[in-house]
DNA sequence: TTGTTAGATTTAGTCAACTAAACGATCTGG
DNA sequence: CCAGATCGTTTAGTTGACTAAATCTAACAA
């Protein structure tokens, strides 16, 4: 089923892998500290459990195991994505569109970049 | 605080209150058992939970409670899609725009709604 | 009056995510 | 050689969401 559902700090995890690509229990603990305080076993312990879901695997490297994730980022963010559309606006991803657009600061860069994907949408259709 | 943070199917409950008003527990259970079953009970249980956490409250009506939602929808689409804006999308609600646009599909309809709130977005600038 | 029904409440259990101490093994500096 | 640091492993406890049976209670019907 590969259900990608990740909790937040399984994902604080999965996203440093992402970010580094190949690393130690001990960075991924490291880093997360810059952001909040965690013990190195309790990473431990999530990791053990990213390895059973299937989100990580480990290689062995001396006596310390080197972790890399098996599932992309980009398909975490699809499917956490499509969660929320379909749960919280109905299946409509346009709905989730305008509420950002509405409701939420958008910079006018991104503005641009929208921008150009509308009109390719437009052209797309022909 | 007011942690306007709900379980799958405690927004379920809310979405029922939030469509119908004031409704009572056997009504949202019928509800819900339109799309997946679920004992009676545990919505009362549920019910509970979302009074505790001030999410709804009730009144007395004749020997049955009559729920209805505290808190408001438009705050719950809010807080939920800030969440995976920050968790997600490193906090830039445009880059989840840009996300929508390029995987999810937008009907021509919505499009155009976009597209006006990107006009708008234009002129709010000057 | 009595039994069935339809409420609400109590109780109890599962599960996933999270947390981290405690433990045993291995390496490393002195 | 050994003391301390660093690994991974084991164990255990908390919390929140969910599930629903069991129970109590009031109303209604026969």
């Amino acid at each position: 089923m590969t259900s990608t559902q990740l909790g937040r700090v399984q994902l604080l995890i999965m996203q440093v892998l992402w970010e580094n690509g190949r690393t130690t229990a001990r960075q991924i603990t490291d880093s997360i500290n810059e952001i909040e305080p965690i013990a190195h076993s309790t990473v431990q312990t999530l990791l053990r459990g990213l390895e059973e879901k299937g989100s990580v695997d480990h290689e062995a490297e001396g006596r310390t195991f080197v972790f890399f994730p098996l599932v992309e980022e980009a398909n975490f963010k699809q499917s956490a994505t499509r969660d929320l559309v379909k749960r919280v606006f109905g299946g409509k991803a346009g709905s989730l569109v305008s509420h950002l657009l509405k409701n939420e600061k958008v910079s006018a860069k991104e503005i641009d970049e929208i921008r150009k994907l509308i009109d390719q949408h437009g052209k797309k259709k022909k």
